[in-house]
DNA sequence: GTAAGCCGGTGATTGGAGTCACCAGCCCAG
DNA sequence: CTGGGCTGGTGACTCCAATCACCGGCTTAC
């Protein structure tokens, strides 16, 4: 697979000028599933475009975990743009979800490419929006919808995510990515299964 | 006093190029305090820049509301940015939380202006990054956090926001505002008292 | 083969918060 | 001055989720 030339079509949309600029700057990465990318508290000199896979971005806190959302394919990574723009430590931990291919901005350079290529610029401004919004929509969830909601809700997110019907997860894992405890996802899982939505089998779980 | 100098001083960090345009294009204007600015779902077509006071902004959901963020002095809305930029409804709600004086931009300039002076783009760039951490916080605070600790934080910031340690307000409104019941807030508020953090008396809070 | 570890599953219990119903005190309008 | 509106305050109850303790089944390491 010609990695150069294909990710310069996917990125296609930031312009001729721009991805010129990147082929000379940026870095083609490949990770696995599961590498951590960011920690809490890091400082961060690089900033990530997803080309392919996908990236989870947690918030932790006082050894509990929240998912907050996914970077998937042509998305950015607001948390280490503002990191370097304002050198701030992140907020946030990172890991990919997936095997997962990224390019890696430098991030001095980001800060001029931002002010000469809107289409830049632009994708920043258009990152935090949906960002932003996604945020709002966890809170809702959080604050107003029951545990079992807010499970399937993860559960439909995740498998949209891996483009899989099938999902082979832990009761462990979706509790610690939802912030609870695991005995609590046994039972909801349960419910969820009694009431049709789900169907749990040889630790697959599948979505109805 | 002196409004249309008074506004250029405070908001000098944009530069004099652009506060001309600001000057002929812009419109200034005061709201008394509980003034609905913007409702959920709705389109906006002006983007505000506090001057005086500050505005809350809320996230309403099955007519439960939640406190985000306050905007105050310099500062600005970026819900009104990104609905004026993708042409979205507004996902929030924002009020006049005490007597505030706004500087009203046209949203169609504004695109324009973000392109062609810097200080503007940067000021939103910031803004969101403010933002997006606040929402953080505030998500942190609600997965991990008792409602006791809420409550209190709840005051002190809206003691901050407003400059004064005594704080007029109902426990109905703070209710409202963390999206809880009025009774869950009274008896909060007491706990709170016997441990001495705050004081209540004709109406008034005393944060210790 | 056996011990250790992870997996889901379950019961008992606790605690926080939301809900319902109702009270007294206060103020203001009519 | 009286009724209706607000305020804070309380008791009783329910519900959900977290926690603790413990299981049997399965895989893996040694």
């Amino acid at each position: 697979m010609d990695n150069s030339t294909n990710w310069q079509t996917r990125l296609h949309f930031l312009g001729i000028a721009l991805l010129n600029e990147l082929e000379q700057h940026a870095v083609l990465q490949s990770f696995p599933a599961n590498t951590t990318l960011v920690r809490e508290g890091q400082y961060v000199k690089l900033i990530p475009v997803v080309l392919q896979g996908a990236i989870k971005v947690f918030s932790s806190f006082e050894e509990k975990d929240l998912l907050l959302y996914y970077i998937q394919a042509s998305e950015s990574c607001i948390m280490s743009f503002a990191a370097c723009q304002y050198n701030q430590p992140s907020r946030i931990m990172a890991i990919t979800e997936e095997d997962s291919e990224v390019l890696l901005l430098p991030a001095d350079k980001v800060q001029r490419w931002v002010k000469e290529y809107p289409s830049l610029n632009q994708l920043f401004f258009q990152q935090y929006n949906q960002r932003y919004t996604e945020l709002i929509d966890t809170i809702n969830h959080l604050l107003f919808n029951r545990l079992d909601e807010r499970v399937y809700q993860y559960l439909l997110e995740k498998s949209r995510v891996k483009n899989e019907t099938q999902l082979n997860i832990r009761h462990r894992q979706i509790a610690q990515e939802l912030g609870t405890a695991r005995e609590v996802v046994t039972r909801v899982m349960k419910r969820l299964e009694q009431e049709g939505r789900i169907q749990q089998q040889d630790g697959l779980i599948k979505i109805m």
